[in-house]
DNA sequence: CGTTTTTGACCAGCGC
DNA sequence: GCGCTGGTCAAAAACG
C-alpha cells in the first residue's frame, strides 16, 4: 500500500504534498504503533495536477467520493474537491492514536506556472528554452518531495538513513532556522529540510525530497519506530 | 585525521 | 532591471 510507486513522476518541478500531523501523544518518531500500518496519505502533486492517496483497507471510501486504488490517475474528484480552497480532511477515527487528519494547501502560483512549463514540454519538446534553462540552472529537475508534521522536541527524527548537514537557513517570519540534509550514501541524491512551524514551535516539517537509491543503514540502532517510519515513506 | 557541522557567500528564480 | 528570498556551495571549525 504505501509503495515507491506513487513518487513515478521525476520531471515533477513543484509538488507539494500534503501535510500530515500525527496524533501528539505518540513517541518522538510520530508514529505510533498502530498509526504505520494504517496512516492514509493523501497527498497533491502540482505538476500533474492528481491527487496522490494511500488509503488503508478499513477506511470508508464513500466518505471521500473515491475508489480504492491508489492509481493517481482515477483522483480526479478528489482533486477536484480539493481544490475548491484550504482544506481539512477530517479522518478521525474512533481511537484517536490511530489517525489525526491531513491538511492539503493550494499554492496557485506554483501550479500555474507547472501547466505552462506542461505545455511548453508537449509542444516544443525536450530542446525547448525552458528545458535548457532548466538544464542548466543549479536547481536543475525538482524531485518528487512530500512533507510532514510531527509533534516533537528533536528536529532531526531518525528514519534510518544517514544524512550530513549541507546547510541552514532563516527564512522569512520565522524565528527557527531551516536546517538542509543530504543522504550521505553515494549515488543518492535524497534531501531533506528540517524546519518548525512558525506557528507551533512544537511541531517540526520534514520534507523529503527524492528517492532512496538503497535499504535504510543497518549499522544504525534498528529501532522499531524507524523501520515503521520506512515502511510508511519508503 | 577523517567526518560532520557551521556559516558567509554565491546564485537562480520570482515579483514588482 | 533590481531587490528579495530560498537553496546550495565550500572553506573553516568542531567533533569523535
Amino acid at each position: 500500500m504505501f509503495s515507491q510507486s506513487l513518487f513515478e513522476d521525476h520531471q515533477d518541478m513543484s509538488t507539494q504534498l500534503g501535510f500530515f500531523s500525527f496524533p501528539p501523544n505518540c513517541n518522538n518518531m510520530g508514529i505510533s504503533t498502530t498509526t504505520s500500518t494504517t496512516l492514509p496519505f493523501i497527498g497533491y502533486n502540482q505538476h500533474t495536477l492528481k491527487t496522490l492517496t494511500m488509503i488503508p483497507p478499513s477506511f470508508d471510501h464513500n466518505s471521500l467520493n473515491i475508489e480504492s486504488t491508489h492509481d493517481p490517475r482515477h483522483k480526479e474528484d478528489l482533486t477536484t474537491s480539493i481544490f475548491g480552497g484550504p482544506h481539512l480532511l477530517s479522518l478521525q477515527k474512533s481511537n484517536p492514536n490511530t489517525w489525526a487528519w491531513g491538511e492539503v494547501h493550494e499554492r496557485s502560483n506554483i501550479i500555474k506556472r507547472s501547466r505552462e512549463f506542461d505545455l511548453d514540454h508537449h509542444n516544443l519538446g525536450v530542446s525547448s528554452i525552458k528545458m535548457k534553462k532548466i538544464k542548466s540552472s543549479r536547481r536543475k529537475v525538482r524531485e518528487p518531495r512530500f512533507c510532514f508534521k510531527t509533534m516533537s522536541d528533536v528536529d532531526v527524527l531518525d528514519d534510518g538513513y544517514k544524512w550530513r548537514k549541507y546547510g541552514q537557513k532563516v527564512v522569512k517570519n520565522t524565528q527557527h532556522p531551516r536546517s538542509y540534509y543530504r543522504c550521505t550514501q553515494d549515488n543518492c541524491r535524497v534531501k531533506k529540510r528540517v524546519e518548525r512551524l512558525a506557528e507551533d514551535p512544537r511541531m517540526v516539517i520534514t520534507t523529503y525530497e527524492g528517492r532512496h537509491v538503497h535499504s535504510p543503514s543497518q549499522d544504525e540502532e534498528d529501532s522499531q519506530a524507524s523501520s515503521q517510519l520506512n515502511n510508511l515513506l519508503w
